[in-house]
DNA sequence: GACCCAATGTCAACAGTGATAACATTAGCA
DNA sequence: TGCTAATGTTATCACTGTTGACATTGGGTC
């Protein structure tokens, strides 16, 4: 089909930034393990295969958004956290657990279609690549953390391995069973997070210490 | 079609028990959530059209499952068990959360898909359902487990809503982790489960228990 | 400015999917 | 024996992801 005549609503035939518009439209489905390419494509007003010049195909697609929200993540631990420095006194180093833990409800429960994406098996090898990486990632966090506690005095030993896990494992299933609403009325999730994470401490032999505010 | 001679080995009409074929066929697929009828069908010599016999669709098909799968759960969490007694002493009541968690563990280690299947999306409304009903069901012996802590004295207190919250997320986050590949390289199960275990009794402050075998 | 090409879009077609309607076969019971 | 409900089949529909052939356009080069 050819013009000759140009009328002035007329669509551009390009987009301007397709790909960018795809991933945000799909982050905010309710479900995004199930959207459907050309759905989302006739939603912006494109055709479906015109996705395909901008991601290899549908698990493509997936995989980047999981990778978004791993970033989104770790943005979300990095305020007011820096790794690779060491807690001041003990109330801090106590302080960047419970934030660890509340920033990692709070994510769940704002975006549990992209939380449930991150850990379900779509991204599975992005998970695998990640705790590969020598680099900082949303993963790195939490051993710093624990290690802060231990450099702070509030536990008595170095963490480990078990530790670690127990305590990912604690933050991780408080998230899961409130993204599976099955924990849905247990309160707020600063309230929640509060609770796991005191017991969390207590269960890694932290001792008690006082905090001003969290 | 039809046929005066009948040739010995012809496939039957009727299958026979298709019903429970298809459920048997189901659950042992990889990607339980990612079937398709189709195959599944086909994979046992029937018409795609024949599932519709037994199963209102894909979606009551994969509930059926998810249901067998808390049953399945509950039968391994009843084993030396009964949720309506309460433990004889502290060592049995510990050894009772023990063995719970591990029995958790070791069912998400072992049908993985089944696992996802059953905390995944497809499954919410049952699990909301197994929730509101009086009659004991999966979800009842983690609060009888921590009831009986209390009971046999390893507790101070009656456990609170958020002592159960916090150890079911512990457990359910290290299956949930176990599962997703996350902590793969940690071990047996049986030895995750004992780590676990032992920093959630530590985290709702059990008084130390000898416990001579789990 | 004219030209070309790579980037980005369209359309048409393919195989595979869940679902439904109409028809075929059979098991079990009166 | 015969009737009926249960259980199977085939044909068809709308929808999906994906691919190949073609259309349009924006940006760099002469």
């Amino acid at each position: 089909m050819k013009k000759s005549s140009k009328p002035i609503d007329t669509v551009p035939y390009h987009h301007g930034d397709l790909r960018r518009a795809l991933l945000e439209a799909a982050v905010k489905a309710p479900d995004i393990e199930q959207i459907s390419l050309r759905e989302l494509a006739s939603g912006l007003g494109v055709s479906a295969a015109a996705v395909y010049r901008h991601f290899d195909g549908r698990e493509a697609l997936l995989a980047e958004l999981a990778v978004g929200g791993f970033e989104q993540l770790q943005a979300r631990f990095s305020v007011g956290f820096d790794p690779r420095t060491l807690p001041a006194d003990a109330p801090q180093a106590v302080q960047r657990l419970h934030r660890l833990g509340v920033a990692y409800l709070r994510f769940a429960d704002e975006q549990p279609a992209l939380w449930r994406l991150m850990f379900g098996t779509h991204a599975a090898q992005i998970r695998a690549d990640a705790l590969q990486t020598g680099e900082p990632t949303s993963y790195s966090y939490l051993p710093a953390a624990l290690q802060g506690l231990y450099s702070a005095g509030v536990i008595p030993a170095p963490p480990e391995a078990g530790d670690v896990l127990f305590t990912w494992s604690a933050i991780h299933g408080a998230a899961a069973l409130r993204v599976g609403s099955v924990a849905a009325a247990q309160g707020e999730v600063e309230y929640i997070g509060e609770g796991v994470v005191q017991r969390i401490l207590r269960g890694i032999g932290a001792r008690p210490v006082a905090t001003n505010s969290i």
